[in-house]
RNA sequence: GUCCCGUUCGUCUAGUGGUUAGGACUCAGGAUUUUCAUUCCUGCAACAGGGGUUCAACUCCCCUACGGGAUGCCA
């Protein structure tokens, strides 16, 4: 159902994917999913000082891993390409022409020292840090002497001076700003690339974007944009700014506490459910008590009406809750897919499938992450160590009289069942005259070397009865 | 500093003029479980402050406070 509705995921490449940009790239995803349009992926590599081998494919792999596809953009050419802004610097110096031509822009020969030095009078003078206009009123002779002199220079953007601008956000509703405190913006940079502000209008227009869905940080920025989509004579796109996501000090989610790396919580463990469902949260939420929500379910569930407005604090704790959840729930096969990686690494023998499944589904049970669970596994691939008390209590006399039954009982059978396991126990308990807490105890240290664990049988179950009654035999 | 945006339990939030202000995470207690974990139940805990408007404000308006964002030849 092809209705026109276009959005962009427009990230810079900065080498990894960061989560406040994992949600952005969500609700655009959300939305066009869910009015049946088109997701765009544009990257937005226009500063060459900031280039960074690989980022691109570490971005778009993130991606991938977390299941958000989109419909066009590297590795997937639409009709609108190129989809780097670094191969489209014709396009943009083009209209920056256009806009000098309709005195909505013009060249500024300023170095950098020179506005080094204009703001820091600015600022001894307690005025605003703005560009001051200076090159605003060059005469055509003394452009085309300064271009035929080779000067470098930049190409800004002329707002108006005074006056107000209004425009309706989706998320916020009505802001007005005042001209006054907009900037001539540079639109082209010395080294001829565009600066942020021009590429995403031009770039949005060119690619039919009809919904810009961004970080709040770009709110201010509104009014430089509109201006130029106005002096182009272009219809602007309908825009909603996002709330940001908060530190715990409620500071914009920064690297400097702690991860921010999607990548990161990844590899930690999270799952892509968990980091999804969590982070559509952040700043949305349907209109009852529901919590749990799969991509699909977010995909006929989300509505830009329902976005908040205000920042959200990134809660870990909550996080970790959410993705044990989704340990527990999810298909064991996919848990079991996920957690080899971390069983390779520990170097267990998984190569029994049966055996390895019946641990991930005791294990998946007590952890709240992917990488915790070969350690709650450790009994069933390892050998058992004892400490000083274990071996104390290995060695009295009951303990000795119940390994010696189980094993003298154990032998009598091929195979046993839950239910037998179970009986076994009770039998145990009126044959020796042992119950509760000196029954079980001694059998759990033996049997896997801690007083806490599965059940028996569970543990029966996993290992069969030769290792059982091996571990048993060693102890008497 | 200036401009912009925001403000319901510690955190994420529901709420849209009349509610005992609901849920989730965390925390505490209890039940189940021979243990641990799970699960379930119960509890603690919030409308930033002050003015209006109204018969009635968490809900609408204004001010203050606080928080955040922007203020780059970065996005």
């Amino acid at each position: 159902m092809e209705n026109g509705i276009r959005v962009r995921f427009a990230p810079s490449p900065t080498g990894y994917l960061h989560v406040g940009s994992l949600r952005t790239a969500l609700y655009n995803y959300l939305y066009a999913r869910k009015t049946g349009g088109k997701f765009i992926l544009r990257i937005e590599d226009t500063d060459q000082s900031r280039y960074i081998e690989g980022a691109v494919d570490n971005l778009i792999r993130t991606l991938k891993r977390v299941d958000l596809d989109y419909d066009e953009g590297p590795e997937k050419a639409g009709e609108f390409g190129p989809y780097y802004q670094s191969q489209r610097t014709a396009i943009y110096s083009r209209y920056a022409d256009e806009l000098i031509e309709k005195g909505a822009a013009y060249r500024c020969f300023c170095t950098a020292g020179d506005l080094q030095k204009m703001r820091e009078r600015q600022l001894a003078e307690n005025k605003d840090t703005r560009y001051d206009g200076r090159c605003r009123n060059l005469t055509e002779e003394e452009i085309n002497k300064k271009l035929a002199n080779g000067d470098p220079y930049v190409i800004r953007l002329q707002v108006p001076t005074a006056g107000e601008i209004i425009f309706y956000d989706l998320v916020r509703d009505k802001v007005t700003f005042p001209w006054e405190m907009v900037d001539d913006q540079i639109l082209i940079k010395s080294d001829g690339f565009p600066t942020y502000h021009l590429a995403n209008v031009v770039d949005d227009h060119l690619m039919q974007i009809t919904h810009v869905i961004r970080g709040e940080e770009w709110l201010s920025s509104i009014p430089k944009h509109l201006f130029m989509y106005e002096m182009l004579g272009w219809k602007p796109p309908k825009m909603a700014h996002l709330p940001l996501i908060l530190n715990p000090d409620k500071s914009k989610l920064s690297k400097r506490q702690g991860d921010v790396a999607v990548e990161d919580f990844l590899n930690k463990g999270f799952m892509p459910e968990t980091l999804l469902n969590f982070i559509a949260l952040l700043g949305w939420h349907a209109k009852g008590d529901r919590e749990l929500f799969s991509l699909k379910e977010l995909e006929t569930e989300f509505s830009l009406k329902r976005i908040s407005k205000s920042g959200a604090v990134f809660d870990q704790e909550k996080l970790k809750w959410m993705n044990g959840h989704y340990l527990k729930h999810l298909a064991l096969e996919k848990i079991a897919d996920r957690a080899r990686k971390y069983f390779l690494e520990a170097e267990y023998d998984i190569s029994d499938t049966e055996k390895y499944e019946k641990v991930i589904s005791f294990a998946r049970e007590r952890v709240s992450l992917l990488s915790e669970i070969p350690e709650q596994a450790e009994m069933f691939y390892r050998e058992i160590s004892f400490n000083a008390e274990d071996l104390d209590m290995i060695g009295q006399e009951n303990s000795q009289k119940i390994f010696r039954f189980w094993i003298m009982e154990l032998e009598n059978k091929d195979s046993w069942n839950e239910q037998e396991i179970n009986d076994l126990i009770k039998k145990t308990s009126a044959e020796l005259e042992i119950k509760g807490k000196a029954l079980y105890f001694p059998l759990r240290i033996a049997l896997f070397g801690s007083g806490h664990g599965p059940e028996i049988w569970t543990l029966y179950d996993i290992l069969g009865k030769e290792e059982v009654l091996k571990r048993l035999k060693k102890l008497v």
